[in-house]
DNA sequence: CTGATGTTTCAGTAATAACAGAAATATAGA
DNA sequence: TCTATATTTCTGTTATTACTGAAACATCAG
């Protein structure tokens, strides 16, 4: 395995890394899973330490989590004693189980929090009028698009393609 | 101005800070936001930091990232000198923008780094070639995301809303 | 102009999250 | 079983980000 990496792949993992970290990602994490994905063949723990320059700990711990998300999977090597691992390379297939684990994470919790709150504003009478009517807009803002989301994950890749291409042709109807 | 919020009120801005810094929001800018949403009526930055029990540095700060997003404006009340601020209440607009803002701010710079790193390793040769694949296939994607994306945000909230449904629809007679 | 009120900026501090290295644990082959 | 090697967990440290309070700045009424 090369221990260093070529300009590309180096620029690619830093911006990856950068991205990640504004979205709430762990930077390490984001990189881990920048170089495996544009690994030609599974590496091993110690191949990233090498390449990203961070500590043994760090890259079990950044493996673990992208293994907890079902993005990446150990394989093993004929003669080689030492796990190595791989990421997903069907983008579509690995923006969808991302976007499904932060809505399971992060959003649905927000979302039945919102469904408790409303609930005990209603409870509480009318001095919660204004309370009550915005959260239920954000409660039906929540369902609608749960509902939209639902859908267009269980398309297959192909065919959610082709819906957002035709989303674009509806979008250039309605808005010429 | 009430110096403390209702328990619903003071639950929901709670709630809603946690979901903003999950997601790279900073969480006093998140729980402004969300006082401001369930507010009434415009209020002062004394209002905030009342309510919030912040300094009010920091609510000068939150507000005005607010504003920078240009989901929160400042108003004026009649015999009142105080600034007042109020947010917008059309959360279909305001999930628009803010998508809108965080897709301009940190989804465009990786993507044109990525098509950046493409084009290096394109230059590069044949010993990039599993790069270039790679990198083509991200590239891609985010083009067809870009256009699905545009054109739904295009749409005005109730078509949005409909189209939306209409996948639903969509999507159960292709998964039945 | 001047003082009162309101707002923003800035430098230092505190809180949080990320990380390294060591120690503990597990596993495979001899 | 024992030893070498691989992996994970844990604790203390470092880096980053958020935050406070004070000072500087702005604006309005008199």
């Amino acid at each position: 395995m090369p221990t260093a990496l070529s300009p590309q792949v180096s620029a690619f993992v830093l911006h990856w890394g950068e991205m990640g970290s504004r979205w709430g990602i762990n930077r390490t994490v984001a990189q881990v899973h920048a170089l495996l994905y544009l690994s030609p063949k599974p590496i091993t723990a110690e191949d990233i330490v090498d390449a990203l320059q961070v500590a043994r700990s760090n890259v079990s711990t950044s493996l673990k989590e992208l293994m907890g998300w079902g993005i990446v999977r150990r394989v093993h090597v004929a003669g080689d004693r030492r796990d190595h691992f791989e990421t997903m390379t069907d983008v579509w297939a690995m923006f969808r189980i991302i976007l499904d684990e932060r809505k399971k994470r992060e959003l649905d919790p927000t979302v039945s929090a919102v469904r408790t709150c409303l609930e005990d504003a209603r409870a509480a009478g009318p001095s919660e009028q204004v309370t009550v009517e915005r959260l239920e807009a954000l409660a039906e803002f929540f369902a609608v698009m749960e509902g939209g989301y639902q859908s267009l994950r269980a398309l297959p890749p192909a065919v959610l393609v082709q819906t957002l291409k035709l989303g674009g042709a509806v979008g250039r109807v309605l808005n010429p």
